[in-house]
DNA sequence: GGGCCAAATTGGTAGTACCAGATTCTAAAC
DNA sequence: GTTTAGAATCTGGTACTACCAATTTGGCCC
């Protein structure tokens, strides 16, 4: 999946052109065309490209047509996030977690409370014994997402959450840092308890400030990248 | 790919259950076991399904955890969205959309507004001669989220477009609707043109209401669905 | 009851064969 | 020489078999 992905960055194929055929490129990449075409199920879902049976197989433009999870997935196989990749989700995320307090705050039962309460508990217990909070950070994002009722907005969020989620695993191997999340986390809950959606985006924007200055920390600044403008693909194409 | 999430559906399998081994589940879907297993390549692309070596299968949460583009390959295979996933998508659209309208005029070039201009141009042709605008269409909110310079802001919202493309090629059918559509296109590139943000955001905000419209007219109301919160995935679980 | 080894089961991979549609090349017919 | 009919080839799509490595399961022996 990843190496096809490579194949397609070193090869320097532009939006619309055809890759090698299946037995070819299985070949070349030195694997069986089973394993390879699983690679191009995945990728093909991901409209980063487009097989044409009786003709080949098309890659479409990485960085408009193709999904973010394109990115999610290869941040997993361990390709780090560019700076200008996490500058832009910030961008993304910030409206998208604003609108998800603010349902939150409107729309949250009781049992989303409860729930959310149940993490902090858990959170703190995990904080006294010294451990790692990530899975109890997930957890959390997942159900304070959960809260606004919307499913569409949770994956969508959680998206974005599953692309930093390997550097946060490292991250909160300093329990110090698990600590100060987990008294971040109990103001928020607090201001959805009291429906305060004012307080909410104020303290989501401040937490969405800490991460990208961490991102800032870890990552060299890189100038922004122009999106890269390839003829055929921002116009109708008929074919 | 569809087969496999209508067995999940149908055995109402829950977040964290192993569904058959994958020789069993090919002979019981009557495929393959290479046409199954590229469907679940897919599938675990999509965070819809998780593979364990040595053990199974296992299901995720497809309201909380799995990717919105499942739904979008959902609805390309032919699949209606719900009334509910209409509206929520709505909710997720809209500040998207105000992010874009407001970083395009921020942002854009003067090769983002001739590109713009040059799409409009064979819009207005196309209307003219009575034809379908879809193609145009697309290449123009390609265009439009271009112009924010943000590719994970191009590819999210890119991402609910195709959600509603099928249904868009049959709006377009009727060249009328081709005919507003383009109005609407040229006031907001005209926005873009003056950097005007405001009235960039006032016309989004109107196209979305269209949009809401329409989709109100096909669809009948159905009450917002709870999300069901299913016990071991709202929580950190340890294996 | 405890410990140990063999058999069965799991996902992951490779290799082969065939199909159907499209293209391309060839050679025969005019 | 041009045209045309047909064969060879190439494409993605599907199926089937076989094997690997790790885990689980089962039963046997002590």
């Amino acid at each position: 999946m990843r190496r096809v992905l490579d194949f397609i960055r070193e090869r320097g194929l532009e939006p619309g052109e055809r890759l090698p055929a299946e037995r070819v490129l299985a070949e070349r990449l030195g694997v069986s065309r089973n394993a390879l075409r699983e690679a191009l199920a995945s990728l093909t879902s991901l409209r980063a490209v487009e097989a044409r049976p009786n003709s080949g197989i098309y890659v479409k433009s990485l960085g408009l047509e193709s999904s973010f999870e394109t990115t999610v997935l290869l941040s997993e196989a361990g390709a780090a996030p560019t700076a200008t990749e996490v500058a832009e989700s910030m961008e993304v995320r910030l409206p998208l977690e604003r609108q998800a307090i603010s349902l939150a705050c409107a729309r949250r039962t009781a049992a989303d409370l409860t729930a959310l309460k149940r993490i902090l508990d858990d959170t703190d217990r995990i904080v006294a014994a010294g451990g790692n909070i990530i899975d109890c950070d997930q957890a959390f994002h997942l159900a304070l997402a959960g809260a606004s009722h919307n499913s569409v907005l949770v994956r969508v969020l959680n998206a974005f959450y599953c692309l930093t989620l390997p550097r946060r695993r490292t991250f909160f191997a300093d329990p110090k840092r698990g600590a100060r999340s987990a008294a971040d986390h109990r103001k928020i809950v607090a201001a959805v308890e009291r429906r305060d959606a004012r307080v909410g985006v104020a303290l989501t924007e401040k937490h969405l400030g800490n991460a990208r200055i961490y991102w800032g920390e870890v990552l060299k600044p890189a100038p922004r990248a122009t999106l890269k403008r390839t003829p055929g693909t921002g116009h109708p194409k008929p074919r």
